[in-house]
DNA sequence: GTAATAGTGTCTTTAAGACACTATTAC
DNA sequence: GTAATAGTGTCTTAAAGACACTATTAC
């Protein structure tokens, strides 16, 4: 057997220096005996670096590649991230390879978690699986980090000040798979968060290297396996109050998740967490409480972004200006905008103000809402219900439901089947608005809410309202559709506004060119009564002669013989009927 | 520095053994230096596997640990299939763990694609690139396997026998989650295969190990990187004929599955793969016609099991005998019976010809329609296609889908994203019409469809109609929305003629109040232009001059300087430009 | 020049708006 | 009678419609 030259190749960060008796003792072997021992370093290759190697770690070697110099020398450009320079996981690991190619390298041993894509030559991943003395203690803040926000930092800063014995705060962004929105995003995301890393912030590509799915049991109970951490870290899942009142019922596996990770939950505007005693209420799990974080949503960081609008203050300056540098979030071709997809643990709080948040909606279902609206007091009114149980609990809500199956062609049979359930009317005015979409952020669903609105006149519905089995009703005047009379800081949900600025300018619009004013007034009205209907809903004064002549040119107008009823002032008004549209009319 | 003595850890079988000439000089090489060499094999202790090791691979060491040897020794149960010995996989990799842990071993080089759950000590995953020759067609068949039945057999025997370049067929059972139904089952469903296992038929439990979700392109997309196969084989993924006409619509990431993975497809009773013309119908993907495979549900085998009635001839012989020794599928304690799991490439049949009743529907799905209106040949035309396979099968449909999760508040953003799918158009004009209750009878389903309209103009969709998957398409005149240019015998769906009576109104009411008759002509347009969309649209003639007047009085238009296209007779036009709404028009 | 289409000016009709007027009631 | 509301008549203004007219082009 003729005499042959191994080549080994070694990474000097997470192998060599791991082991640093086994290692010093087998690279002087290979050396002494005329073999090749190739060190492979990501640092750049200085006389310190060479006297490190040898006196520290006491490591023999024929050659030294380090792949920083060797990306410098070949003209590819390097970020600098905080001083370190910073080049892609991919062209790291394509370097390797190639040297490894090269050279000839019978086996190289190296710690990376990106299992050799690149690789043609025969490579070992290293695990060193010695346990530490003691296992440090890591919270892990999942989410999209698109892009990584101040709220963020601030959750991590306060994790790390308010429980000393954590060690470190990771961000673990989400994978995004390559055929999903945001594609091209992730070397974004993941710069952004190296951009703002401190000794106790770090980034953790954990979901992203092993492109997992998001779902928390499965990233955790493959984290908890995996020899590359289990022996070291005790994990923490970082999660807000919002997403806590959810937990026990909505996230998969919630009891096993809970058992196996302990939880640090941090408070959120809005959400009580002196009212929650579900799974993380108790120990291990940890909640924070004197604990201010912002509510910054990612969404309107792109949003913004999108809009050219600032973003000062909303994330870390390292990261506005990395936003700025690479024109991230801008609107793309026409049509495609860059459209939101939410932090995992943290949902968008539902907006005080601006923009318009998305759940991780995983079902949708199509709910029917009824807008009744009525002339009550001068004004036109609708009917609002506020639920006991039924969520968003106590807020202000159109008569409606989940659409009720089977169904036929006309959806409408439905709603005037709902609302004979809320009213115990029948035979109303019923027209369909329109179809919304809706993001029930509580349940993580997505909506389709089929909105219509039905005319009735008060007499018919007043002392009804009440039938179903709503709490409590209130006539809103559409005027002013965002107080709610008797509960003047309460405000209808913010879905049910856009409803009802359609079903304005619906009525409005219809009002001059179809008879639905007929449907306002009862069955027997008279001139002042239906110009008061067109008055209200037009809101301008309209001239008594002019109306009379206008409306007798559309419908066909009955006058009755019959009196009015009591008046207390002035000359009684004719009674009238409403006797179809006239013939040739349209 | 004191000499430390290195202790090596070798697996035997696809590490030593993968390149003989590198390890036969490191193993020399360290046991002529006075180190300790640890050869992990997991065959018996023979002295033919010594002579094999020392000559053959010319292998050095100081010690040598069988596995099986080692179990057996310590009384394990060593069960024999196919008269080889058998233990588990973690087990096995829990013997090794132990042995390097006694032996405080400094580096154990192992191939294994369980990621040491159990080692202690430094270890490293050994992948060999090196490129074959030539790379190995593999047919991979994914499933429950719960049990593996005749059918797979018959399958995997089939595709052997007519498509001779196909090395092997590799049963891979889908990970079932401890949490799922059917946890404890795994090691069952895999001991199962394993004794069906010849040298054409394998056990392969990729999902399994990598605990995957078994969405296939998540698998493949996996498998396809992965440097323990990539190199070295070919995997064509096998499916039912009953799965490939919901592929292009129903899998996840279908275009992308069907570029990276060539499919074989198999023929099964009561699908007509002739009607079949989507992704799979062209090369790579195979359709074996000649070919005949029994429908055996693993469901009713379980069934059977379950009521204790023979399942002689569904499942080979020896899984028959495993599952009675066993007693699997046996109904445990109340509440846990035994449920259907399909397997996922093949669908349980549908059910044969029992009719079924409209009132049945079970589930509601929402979906979107848009008609897509253009004036052509002077006349309001509406895009119909034809779908090939998406049911109802051969009816003229407006073109939409079902609606897509996660949306935001505003609907019309997916009804735009749509049309840009179908047609390639963005930044048109698009606006809701109705929502409309719909009864599919074939699928037991009731739809809500939400239907859109969008206007353009002819010139920006002529030719494009047809960009989506859609086989056929047609511009239907709105005059007479029941008949389809060159297919006079065929009327669009009922539930889409409403849609369209309902859109011939719209468009009819909202021309006169709202600049919609715009976004029917072209950027730059002439008079007569738009004087021609509303005559179509209104149905009747219109004088010119007033019609200016009109116009001019509720918006702006620019005339423009340019001159017009070549016109073949009479005074060429001028070119004229919108420039929105009059302020005060209301 | 003619034929054909584009575009304009102006008168007529009709609808909308303003407003003065009359009518009917309670007190 | 007054105050209050209902209802009518008529003038003014604006919009819509009709139609005669001019403008520009190809041939």
């Amino acid at each position: 057997m003729t005499e042959r030259i191994l080549k080994f190749g070694i990474d000097v960060h997470g192998v060599a220096d791991a082991d640093v008796a086994f290692f010093s003792g087998l690279t002087r072997l290979l050396v002494e005996n005329g073999h090749e021992v190739h060190l492979l370093t990501g640092v750049e290759r200085t006389p310190e670096l060479e006297h490190y190697l040898k006196t520290v770690l006491g490591l023999s070697w024929t050659h030294l590649f380090s792949i920083i110099s060797h990306a410098r020398e070949s003209g590819a450009t390097i970020e600098t991230i905080r001083g370190n320079p910073y080049v892609d996981e991919d062209l790291w690991e394509r370097a390797k390879a190639e040297h490894c190619r090269r050279n000839g390298i019978d086996l190289h041993l190296d710690d990376s978690a990106v299992y050799g894509r690149h690789f043609r030559t025969p490579y070992a991943k290293y695990y060193k699986n010695r346990r530490p003395r003691k296992k440090r203690k890591i919270a892990i803040i999942g989410g999209s980090f698109n892009p990584v926000t101040n709220a963020h930092i601030m959750m991590a800063e306060a994790i790390l000040k308010v429980l000393p014995d954590v060690h470190q705060v990771w961000m673990m962004p989400a994978y995004h798979h390559p055929f999903e929105k945001h594609r091209g995003y992730s070397s974004h995301r993941i710069r952004m968060i190296r951009l703002v890393e401190t000794p106790g912030i770090r980034y953790f590509g954990y979901e992203i290297d092993h492109r997992l799915s998001g779902v928390t049991y499965e990233t955790f109970s493959r984290l908890l396996d995996d020899p590359d951490y289990r022996d070291y870290y005790v994990f923490h899942m970082v999660i807000g109050a919002d997403c806590v009142f959810d937990f026990d019922t909505k996230w998969q596996h919630a009891d096993a998740l809970a058992a196996r990770v302990p939880f640090i939950i941090l408070p959120r505007a809005g959400y009580d967490l002196e009212r929650y005693h579900g799974l993380l209420s108790r120990p291990p799990h940890v909640i924070l409480t004197d604990v201010a974080i912002p509510d910054i949503s990612a969404t309107e960081v792109r949003a913004r972004a999108a809009a050219g609008v600032s973003i000062r203050g909303l994330v870390p300056a390292a990261v506005e200006s990395y936003i700025r540098h690479h024109r991230l979030y801008r609107r793309k071709g026409e049509g495609e905008t860059v459209s939101a997809l939410p932090d995992r643990h943290f949902q968008p709080r539902r907006q005080s103000s601006t923009t318009t948040p998305a759940a991780l909606c995983d079902r949708s279902s199509v709910f029917i809402h009824i807008a009744v609206c009525t002339l009550k007091d001068d004004q036109l009114s609708v009917l609002m219900i506020r639920g006991k149980d039924e969520p968003p609990a106590g807020e202000w809500m159109l008569p409606g439901g989940p659409l009720e199956l089977p169904f036929r062609e006309d959806l409408s049979e439905i709603a005037v089947r709902k609302l004979a359930a809320e009213t115990g009317l029948a035979d109303i005015y019923i027209e369909q608005l329109k179809t919304y979409g809706g993001v029930v952020e509580s349940r993580q669903e997505c909506r389709v809410n089929v909105a219509y609105f039905a005319l009735v006149p008060y007499e018919r519905i007043a002392g009804r309202e009440r039938s179903g089995n709503s709490a409590e009703s209130a006539w809103m005047p559409l005027r002013d559709y965002r107080t709610i009379p008797g509960d003047r800081n309460r405000v209808p949900a913010k879905d049910q506004e856009r409803i009802l600025l359609d079903l304005t300018e619906r009525i409005r619009g219809k009002i001059s060119y179809t008879p639905i004013a007929f449907e306002l007034v009862s069955d027997r009205f008279t001139w002042p009564d239906l110009r008061k209907v067109y008055e209200i809903v037009l809101g301008r004064r309209l001239d008594a002669a002019n109306f009379k002549r206008k409306i007798r040119s559309m419908y066909r107008i009955r006058e009755l013989t019959a009196e009015g009823g009591a008046y207390s002032v002035g000359r009684p008004p004719k009674q009238l009927k409403f006797d179809g549209i006239k013939e040739g009319y349209v």
